[in-house]
RNA sequence: GGCCCGGUGGCUCAGCUGGUUAGAGCGCCGCCCUGUCACGGCGGAGGUCGUGGGUUCGAUCCCCAUCCGGGUCGCCA
């Protein structure tokens, strides 16, 4: 039966109680991790937030009725205990902070019963993420997920010491926008007020963080939910947060810089990691044409290689074709996987096709001189010689080839590059590096448009000197856009905004918008823009994503407090779900999903 | 929407080529134990093998469908 805790007050959580206090009472208050019971003697181990504490029971010194109450604890019962500090009688346990000192219980009360939970509460827990997920409440007493929030809690704590530090104000923006159909998918909330229309949830806090800079606060920044109705991965939530900032009167490098600052503080602070400053820059182009990928991960080499020219005369149609068609052959070089068996080249060969790739040719260069190769027949053993000689080719090597148009090229080999890391073993996740991508191209055809799209979005500045291009040849001009990646992660991304008129009309035409649709969709920014807006620039992080890469997880579920499953849905509240007819009825919204489907 | 992986006591898993009384460890329940800390000892309960259909004398195992979860491509300005 719960008792209350009236006259009782916690002293103390559990790794705070230290040797120091021996002597002293304390009173702590858990969950019973786990109860030994020795017959005579009962050893507890109480766990709260802070960590394990041992609590000793004995009849002499907490009296029968009290004893029989500890006989009773289970785990996971939440109990308040009094008792005096003692240094270990026996042997001090190394595995826990507190491994010196027990406490002996003068007091207990079982301020909650609990039963048997559905899976172990414990570290390194084993059990299957739908079930956690479905206890999520449960899930989240364990201590590494435990050590997850408390982390992201510090590095939001951080943020807001360092840029209000920095003379940034922190400034809310609404959560029921305007919905803009251009990029992801909006969540849509329907007014009752107006029925037939719709709110917006934000996509990201970009209009309003550019109104703020005009409105003169200079210094903005924000730590924002933000919503994006599309598909998820281990990496994208269907509400995430960031770290959101704007800045007036500044350019690249004033934002870099602050930002770099803050990251080296973030990393030292929390987890104890040195960010050599300054961050290494590399613009978009060459981090592309070396590693396949505007998110290159540095860890490792196996740099992508263009050997276009090496086999432009081959008679390979493979490689002529993709050549003919405008495209390249590039290769990478998986050192020291010469002997790699014909299964595991099949199945890259596989992975490739994944990314669009019509096939990959390779040549196994074996450790007795021979050569194992998808297209030897189709070359001169010249070229050959001249293509190993191209990749630094030596025996024991590895070396694979993408042929095709220059997107694709790089997808495939972008990705087989990191997915040859990851299966060698060349990941290693404490190690951090940084690297800033700059000169993204402003512009991206899209096929199924039949236009250019944005690739930041419309109000990017473009780089001045490629101003001149923006009619004549859109896809070449370049952006004052950057993104910081770490470890093959875009962990955030910004751009210095567009603040002219002119140039903004011209970004409009590009992009197929009439002034009178650019209104429609930005009016109340644009006009803003007419009475007098500052220079500025601004950069977003994905907070998720940084705490994941902080805490070495995988998932930025295991640093979200109560994540979405793969369809969007929670599996501890079943949200999405249906909702009373009534409450539909006040929205003047019918549902015909069910009709459509019968 | 496509492709790939998984689903067997509460948890984590094993289960060969179709025939097993469907097992193990942990947990749980009961009894014993005054220095345990992965406590120990003795005893016990607990399974429609995700679901539906098919093949077969016989299906946890093979086939089809479906549900659930994960990864990924498309998608994510």
């Amino acid at each position: 039966m719960a008792e209350s805790m009236k006259g009782l007050k916690r002293s103390h959580r559990c790794t705070e109680v230290s040797s120091e206090l021996i002597g002293s009472e304390v009173t702590v208050m858990g969950w019973v991790q786990k109860s030994r019971n020795k017959g005579g003697i009962i050893f507890v181990d109480l766990r709260d937030r802070s960590g394990i504490l041992q609590i000793i029971f004995e009849e002499a010194n907490v009296g029968s009725e009290k004893y029989a109450k500890a006989e009773k604890l289970r785990s996971e019962f939440v109990i308040a205990v009094t008792g005096k500090v003692a240094g270990r009688a026996g042997a001090v346990n190394e595995n826990i902070a507190t491994g010196d000192i027990e406490i002996i219980a003068s007091d207990i009360r079982i301020l909650s019963e609990a039963e048997t939970p559905p899976f172990p509460i414990e570290e390194n827990s084993k059990t299957k993420e739908e079930l956690r997920l479905k206890y999520r409440y449960l899930d989240l007493r364990r201590p590494d997920l435990q050590k997850n929030i408390m982390l992201r809690s510090k590095v939001a704590t951080l943020t807001r010491a360092f840029l209000s530090e920095e003379g940034f104000l922190e400034i809310e923006t609404p959560t029921l926008c305007k919905s803009t159909p251009e990029g992801a998918r909006d969540y849509l909330v329907p007014s009752r007020v107006h029925p037939g229309t719709f709110y917006a949830l934000p996509q990201s806090p970009q209009i309003y963080k550019q109104l703020l800079m005009c409105s003169g606060y200079d210094r903005y920044f924000q730590i924002a939910r933000c919503y994006r109705d599309e598909d998820l991965r281990a990496d994208r939530q269907p509400e995430f947060t960031q770290i959101d900032m704007e800045l007036s009167f500044v350019d690249v490098d004033d934002v870099i810089d602050v930002n770099e600052r803050l990251l080296a503080k973030l990393f030292k602070e929390t987890i104890g990691v040195d960010v050599e400053l300054p961050i290494q820059r590399m613009t978009y182009k060459e981090a592309m044409e070396r590693f396949g990928s505007d998110k290159p991960d540095l860890r490792f080499g196996m740099e992508l290689k263009d050997i276009t020219d090496v086999v432009k005369d081959c008679e390979f149609v493979v490689f002529k074709g993709a050549i003919e068609n405008g495209g390249s052959v590039r290769g990478i070089n998986a050192k020291g996987q010469g002997a790699m068996p014909r299964k595991k080249i099949d199945a890259l060969v596989d992975f490739a096709k994944g990314y669009g790739a019509k096939g990959l040719a390779y040549i196994a260069l074996q450790e007795d001189g021979s050569v194992k190769s998808s297209f030897a027949k189709f070359m001169t053993e010249d070229e050959m010689n001249n293509i190993i000689a191209a990749m630094e080719g030596e025996a024991g090597d590895l070396l694979l080839f993408a042929a095709d148009k220059n997107k694709l090229v790089y997808d495939v080999l972008g990705a087989l590059r990191v997915e040859l890391a990851n299966q060698l073993g060349l990941l290693d996740k404490n190690e951090y590096r940084f690297v800033w991508i700059t000169e993204f191209p402003l512009l991206e055809w899209n096929e199924d448009l039949g236009r250019y799209q944005a690739m930041h979005h419309p109000f990017t500045m473009p780089m001045e000197e490629d101003l001149k291009y923006i009619e004549s040849d859109p896809g070449r001009v370049r952006a004052k856009a950057y993104d910081i990646v770490l470890n093959g992660n875009e962990i955030g991304g910004g751009s210095v905004r567009i603040h002219q008129n002119d140039i903004q009309e011209k970004m409009f035409k590009a992009l197929g918008f009439t002034m009178e649709k650019a209104y429609e969709q930005f009016g109340f920014l644009l006009n803003a823009f007419k009475y007098g807006v500052p220079p500025h620039a601004g950069l977003a992080y994905g907070l998720d994503r940084l705490t994941m890469l902080m805490a070495k997880e995988d998932s930025i579920r295991d640093v979200i407090a109560f994540p979405k499953i793969k369809d969007a849905s929670c599996l501890m509240s079943e949200a999405p779900n249906i909702v009373d007819e009534k409450q539909l009825e006040e929205l003047g919204i019918r549902i015909i999903a069910n009709e459509v489907e019968e």
